[in-house]
DNA sequence: TTGAAATTGAAAATCATATTCATAATATAA
DNA sequence: TTATATTATGAATATGATTTTCAATTTCAA
């Protein structure tokens, strides 16, 4: 069984809040599961109605918020407005090449960058807690086209 | 006269599209130019409001996007989805780090980065076009509070 | 099994931003 | 100047994504 962990962190994160588990959160956890990609909330609406075709786009807004307090997702804000959601559980922290033109998405981490990052806000007397860095570019397929 | 080369290229952008010059605009460029902050919308609209109360909400929204588009401004998306706007003209390109707590924006800019960034977009095949960096943290100040 | 508490989908509410529209201001040509 | 065509304005309304409300349904611990 695939995602097992996932699935123990949302019910223990579930049983832990006094929330109930139920039948639409399990497959809203599942589609997202399987689909590992950067979603909008309503490409995965789209994707868990059409094979559960009596949920509701409340239940999906209401799921990807559990899902990113529990860990198991992670919000991504583009520079268009978009948001997207991500797998966090099991993933190494990244950063994002994003193609203007076809929308791909490659994930990159550089040590040094992140060390320098460190340093930088170290110099300027910050206690980094997060960051983010997007770069915006062509991708090689659409560079001829 | 100070921020004589804003208003020139603001004019000559207004007179390149076949737009027309007006009170108004004036009203918001100078404003915004000097308020030298990372200001939303709205924070603008009040500061404009109070010296020209007559000034409408619209005509801050239509404005600001005349501005963006002519490279006076520029529009920064944060992590909690408001959107700041800073001045560009004149200004080289930085990065942000911000304080959680007191929302302080301060303007960074490594060179190792920057060059690093370049590296790793090439390296994945990708022509860079821009890139957003802002790091989070909690500031000197806000630390013993 | 029961019943309090949480969840659901649909509809309505929010919120920031954009658009519409009637009136006013601006610019160009006579 | 003045005429007139065009654009800009503020108020009101619309929009689109996300949230909330609400009555009906489901969950789960006793
Ligand atoms: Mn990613
Ligand atoms: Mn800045
Ligand atoms: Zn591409
Ligand atoms: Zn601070």
């Amino acid at each position: 069984m695939p995602f097992e962990d996932e699935r123990q962190i949302f019910e223990n994160y579930i049983r832990s809040k006094n929330l109930k588990q139920s039948k639409q959160r399990m497959q809203i956890l599942e589609i997202f599961l399987k689909t590992e990609k950067h979603l909008t909330a309503e490409e995965l609406y789209r994707l868990v109605k059409r094979r559960f075709p009596s949920i509701g786009y409340a239940t999906i807004y209401r799921t990807l918020k559990l899902l990113c307090d529990c860990g198991i997702c992670s919000e991504l804000r583009l520079d268009d407005g978009t948001i997207r959601y991500e797998h966090l559980y099991g993933h190494e922290h990244h950063d994002h090449l994003i193609c203007i033109k076809c929308g791909k998405f490659v994930e990159v981490v550089d040590p040094e960058i992140e060390k320098l990052q460190e340093k930088l806000a170290k110099k300027e007397g910050f206690i980094l807690k997060r960051h983010r860095l997007q770069m915006y570019g062509i991708c090689k397929e659409c560079r001829n086209k």
